[in-house]
DNA sequence: ATTGGTTTATTGGTTGAACCAGTAAACCAT
DNA sequence: ATGGTTTACTGGTTCAACCAATAAACCAAT
């Protein structure tokens, strides 16, 4: 893969106004200066103190309503939501995101370790065959980025489970640990080990054993887990 | 429980005008009649063809924005993204809810089916003594309603889990749920079913038995979910 | 022919001032 | 005490501009 692009990967997105407000009013939220239940000042009164206009919080207020940190109600105003009872994946990321955010980080690393072996398991049981010719496709391709294929890979897998909550979550996995992903595949022996998984994981898709399916995934879990917490303790 | 309260149980939320936005164009975009990689019209014309005001329009965008459904870029357009690449749970919301949207839901129980009685595991490995204490002050209370009293169990094992994303994704299950799962408080023997549960789980949880807390966990769990599939095929 | 800078039309982002619509609290009549 | 009415306040929507980023067309220099 073209090495040291590490500076113009990212199109280096210029925070929206709104977004900024979005910001501002999470920390405050997650960190408990708005406790629940309080209520906040009227849209008319954030614009002013903010400096900003009212259809600039207004779309600001309703990404926290969105992700259930507010509850807005017409005619009445805007509460403070209590956070644990969010039912809400894109918390973890405004969590991971913070000041001490690793341990958000961990506690997505914990699940993924239960699900995706699972999602591989099923794959095995129910893949069909043009998801059997995907994955052979996808692997044996001498031309590719092995970051690539390997996302690819997982992909494929967890459309072949049938489940497409497992589709979703693996792409939230995805994202969260893009950056660490990208770290992981400079490592020559990173890139071998996937090289071997893939092979494998195939193999046992193709044979329909699940169990084994299951057990390979986990263990390339569990090695690249310990390659992130590692790399997370370099770079907090 | 008070019975019969279905008709105004719900204050029946008149929809505001955004969202009757997001549903037309939610619908329109996980049906496929807007491809991905679709360039929307822009705002102004949207707005003049929905006959409605531009800041309107925009916050509808922005929350098919936040799910991933739709990739914004200032000065260029709005463009439709591939569903299958959000990593938004909030997808199986509406998905949910569209027409044939009980395959998504038996996805979601086939999902909890794994990582809940994992997160019973964890519990009743690092459960605190005032998790305990909270268990033991849910359970053990004459005059509460085993359906709240339920969540409430459900939640405090979350919270023991240690897990914060444990506790989100059980808050998304409950939400999901809600109408089944007051069907299912219905009955009495499953509210029988329920309190042995609460009996059960506790003590494995107390003596930090995290293999049976595990098992115990998994019964119920399949258990409700057979109630839960039944009642779709009576109301789908 | 390619590169790099400039212009221009288009599109999302933001603003200001209104008015509509729902809520809760105060008020009043019964 | 109950139920209806008024009133002040708050979110929802509208309208008419202007700001800012993008892409495409254009042009100039190499």
């Amino acid at each position: 893969m073209m090495p040291g692009n590490t500076v113009f990967a990212q199109p280096l997105a210029r925070s929206r106004l709104h977004e900024e407000i979005v910001s501002i009013l999470q920390k405050q939220i997650l960190t408990g200066m708005l406790a629940p239940g309080t209520r906040l000042p009227p849209e008319r009164e954030l614009a002013e103190s903010l400096q900003v206009n009212r259809a600039t919080v207004r779309e600001a207020l309703r990404k926290l309503e969105h992700v259930e940190l507010l509850d807005i109600r017409h005619g009445d105003g805007v509460y403070v939501r209590d956070y644990m009872e969010s039912g809400s994946i894109d918390l973890i990321r405004v969590v991971s995101g913070m000041d001490d955010g690793n341990g958000a980080l961990l506690d997505v690393l914990e699940v993924r370790r239960i699900m995706v072996p699972e999602m591989a398991r099923l794959a095995a049981m129910r893949r069909s065959s043009a998801d059997l010719a995907d994955l052979e496709r996808i692997i044996f391709r001498e031309d590719s980025v092995v970051m690539e294929q390997d996302i690819q890979v997982h992909r494929v897998i967890a459309r072949a489970s049938g489940n497409l909550l497992y589709t979703i979550m693996l792409n939230f996995f995805n994202q969260l640990f893009r950056d660490h992903v990208l770290l992981y595949f400079e490592k020559k022996q990173n890139i071998e080990r996937s090289l071997a998984f893939h092979r494998d994981i195939f193999a046992a898709i193709r044979d329909q054993k699940s169990g084994e399916a299951r057990r390979i995934m986990q263990e390339v879990l569990l090695f690249a887990e310990a390659a992130v917490k590692e790399s997370m303790a370099r770079q907090p």
